[in-house]
DNA sequence: GCTTACCGTAAGTCATGGCTTACCAAGAAG
DNA sequence: CTTCTTGGTAAGCCATGACTTACGGTAAGC
């Protein structure tokens, strides 16, 4: 849910890859992990991650599950990305004006 | 420079720290130091990371290192996550109009 | 020149996490 | 009811990576 979470769950190349393939529309664990190359079990795990994160949904249909992208799972992120993108701005412009305000004092450009 | 490294680089709790430090100003290696839990050396093997992943810049002065965030780095998790969400709202509107529209063939609602 | 501050790198230790196989539970199918 | 499909969980293995101490190299200060 917090955007550490959801940058930890994005850091695996394999879970990036199942939300690739979760991209277009849902799919069940098994449909997900013929198209990954590693056991259903890892495919498993790995989900579990991503829906702690708050990047996939689950429904249940019988014995099938289908899971698929939460959109607002990278709101988060995108929200703190936003935030800390600003400050950087700022930071930057402040440390221009630091160095050529200081090395020509007084003037107002 | 690729997303990928971004988002390993992202997924370590001490970068980030490292990388919020950073967030208003320039530092050098030690005055980031004091700043975490960690040793010195640990946190110039952090900044190597972080430098490989583009996501700061170092600027030497004598025998200090100044390093700064590079704006461009976090342009590039911009794109990524950009271009994602874009498809997954497009698949959303996709998912939508194949059960409603499925379940009632026909209709125009 | 000598010493001190700054910092990157090497080598080694240890915990984390991603993978596997084995197992178990629940719904579908016959 | 029995069998097959589907998929989550447990336990164990192993590689990766985050940390430490030790070292070396360069610039500053005296």
């Amino acid at each position: 849910m917090a955007y550490q979470e959801v940058l930890t769950a994005l850091a695996d190349p394999t879970r990036r890859h199942i939300l690739e393939s979760l991209r277009n529309k849902p799919l069940t664990v098994g449909q997900l992990s013929v198209a990954q190359p590693v056991s259903r079990p890892a495919v498993s795990q790995h989900l579990k991650v991503l829906q702690q994160a708050g990047l996939v949904n689950v429904e249940t249909a019988g014995t099938r599950r289908f899971y698929s992208v939460r959109r607002e799972g990278l709101g988060e992120l995108r929200t703190y990305l936003d935030g800390y993108w600003s400050d950087v701005l700022a930071a930057y412009g402040a440390e221009i004006e630091r160095r050529f305000g200081d090395e020509n004092a007084g003037t107002d450009h």
